[in-house]
DNA sequence: CAATACCCATACGCTATCGTATGGACAGGG
DNA sequence: CCCTGTCCATACGATAGCGTATGGGTATTG
């Protein structure tokens, strides 16, 4: 007999078919032969299918926000914080949680759930919020550029996923045309 | 008994469907209930439902590169076409093809379609080359600024879907941006 | 005012997935 | 060693959608 399956497995095994192959797969049987296991497992582990995107949901709206935060501010200074964020923006979610196509597919995947296209905006919010606080320490007072700089890196995020191009470069251009603006204006 | 059914009218059903309640809609029976008939008139007009969905991605990609060429090029200068390319761009599609939420949508389903997934990647090229052009007649030589311009678009429009926001002033900043670098540089 | 072409309704068998129920496998503690 | 808790396999009825087949309406044309 395989190894025996914890929630996290099932977890972990959600996103990445979630990237591969859409929201669709997320289904109890579905994922139970990627597994090769049955979905005895399944609902074992989760009261339902609606129960599992919630556990989905909970482990992603962490990963997306409060790590990401926790890494960044060990940077000392504003523009090394943005810098940092760049970087670890355009590398993505480690391979295993769907790498740098997981979010594009949440995105997708949000489109048909109500649970999740509430906690894709509640992530985009406070993101942002963090964000528009960087470039207040910068002395960019027009908010704007908050939703250019944030809608440049969703829209990368897609981008790349078609085309496969890494986005560090275009990232590293949109900072440095901030950061010249910062030198200029603040 | 109602009026009778086109083609199109069963294509134009499928793109409002699409952007409210996601790919999953895009069936032939949900989509009957819709329009308020039955599944026979859907197998008259479409043999099936995959042959529906390229109907639907063929009037999706003219509509998305092709027309909008045409009426950006009537502008006379570089800066208006892209001006106006920036207009049409913040309006999104006409309501009744499901409006600014539509491109998400499509992207959306571009995740467990494969062949939408071809024709995405394909008018996102088509987009990008020709937006490089305007940037070029603008002097503007760095290719990351078109990855820039139009990543941005795209993430807006799927921000803007989520939060109601109108893309207008962002989309105007970036352009301000972009120009103040062609006036520097150029 | 037929006759014909066009469009839709309904019923059928098929498949996939749901959630439940029940029992088996296996490990650790008493 | 057996017993209990944990985890998985399997079988079941129910529901939703597929594509087909067939017949009934409605409009248009001669």
């Amino acid at each position: 007999m395989a190894k025996r399956l914890s929630k996290d497995d099932w977890i972990k095994a959600g996103f990445l078919a979630l990237t591969e192959a859409g929201p669709k797969a997320l289904k109890a049987e579905p994922l139970a032969r990627r597994l090769e296991t049955t979905k005895g497992s399944f609902y074992w582990h989760f009261d339902d299918v609606p129960a599992f995107h919630t556990a989905m949901m909970a482990t992603w709206e962490t990963r997306a926000f409060a790590e990401i935060v926790t890494l960044v501010d060990q940077q000392g200074t504003a523009v090394r914080k943005l810098r940092e964020l760049v970087q670890i923006a355009a590398a993505g979610p480690p391979e295993d949680f769907g790498g740098i196509a997981a979010e594009p597919s949440i995105r997708a995947w949000a489109r048909d759930n109500t649970d999740v296209a509430r906690a894709v905006a509640q992530v985009d919010t406070k993101r942002m919020a963090y964000v528009q606080g960087l470039f207040e320490e910068l002395g960019l007072r027009n908010p704007e550029l908050t939703r250019v700089f944030y809608a440049a890196f969703v829209g990368m995020e897609e981008l790349s996923t078609h085309d496969g191009i890494t986005n560090g470069p275009a990232l590293g251009t949109l900072v440095d045309l901030i950061l010249a603006l910062h030198e200029a204006d603040g």
